[in-house]
DNA sequence: GTTATAAGTCAAATATAATTAACTTATAGA
DNA sequence: TCTATAAGTTAATTATATTTGACTTATAAC
């Protein structure tokens, strides 16, 4: 999620890929950006995902975009690739949120 | 709107489906089983859901089964109206596996 | 500068997920 | 039993995610 500055040789602002901390709740866009974070880290293009996968690179860019209208199949194909996995919370609660109340998600 | 927790005449729960515990990695599966367990123990139908997510009541049942060929942003609308929300775990090995090494996930 | 590789976009065609409506099956009470 | 509600299925249609291929930026090395 944080952004640390970083530098080419010609002093240009570079987006750094850190791995985000998401032992909590996150948004499709935090977990676009541990996606991209992972696969950075592990120097893989995206074709090489792409390719490995049998997934289109404009579907893989829609995942580490964040973009929800994807197929959850290509989502988990991506995520066992790259070595992440979910794991589940449960607002222990009874009560179910308002319709709109967060559309973070979607 | 029909917000209210749906009961048959007795107010009790139609089914019993027992919430798994998820804190590890899961399957399709198990989530799907995890889901109904919530939606049920909220006395809530698949109609209730269905009517207040707008989502078709084929998807729903999809989506119950653990199929993964569904959208992800109607998986997430479905887990946030019950209340359940995605953490997320690394190997933190920077291994990648095999493309066909275990399909349990889609 | 040039070159090479990766990232990202785009439109058209295809593949397929989602909806609709009707239907069957299952469950639980009266 | 009988009745009512919920669950689950099915086929046809609609909506849309995905693919393909080409193309345009970006980034980093030379």
């Amino acid at each position: 999620m944080s952004n640390l500055a970083k530098t080419n040789r010609t002093g240009k602002a570079v987006k750094a890929t850190v791995m985000p901390n998401l032992s909590e709740r996150f948004t499709p866009t935090q977990l676009a950006e541990a996606i991209t974070a992972k696969r950075t880290g592990m120097k893989l293009s995206l074709v090489d995902v792409s390719e490995a996968l049998s997934i289109s690179k404009p579907t893989l860019v829609k995942i580490e975009k964040g973009d929800t209208n994807v197929k959850l199949a290509n989502l988990l194909k991506v995520m066992e690739y790259l070595g992440l996995s979910f794991s589940l919370l449960s607002d222990d609660s009874t009560s179910k949120e308002e319709t709109g109340a967060s559309d973070d998600w979607y």
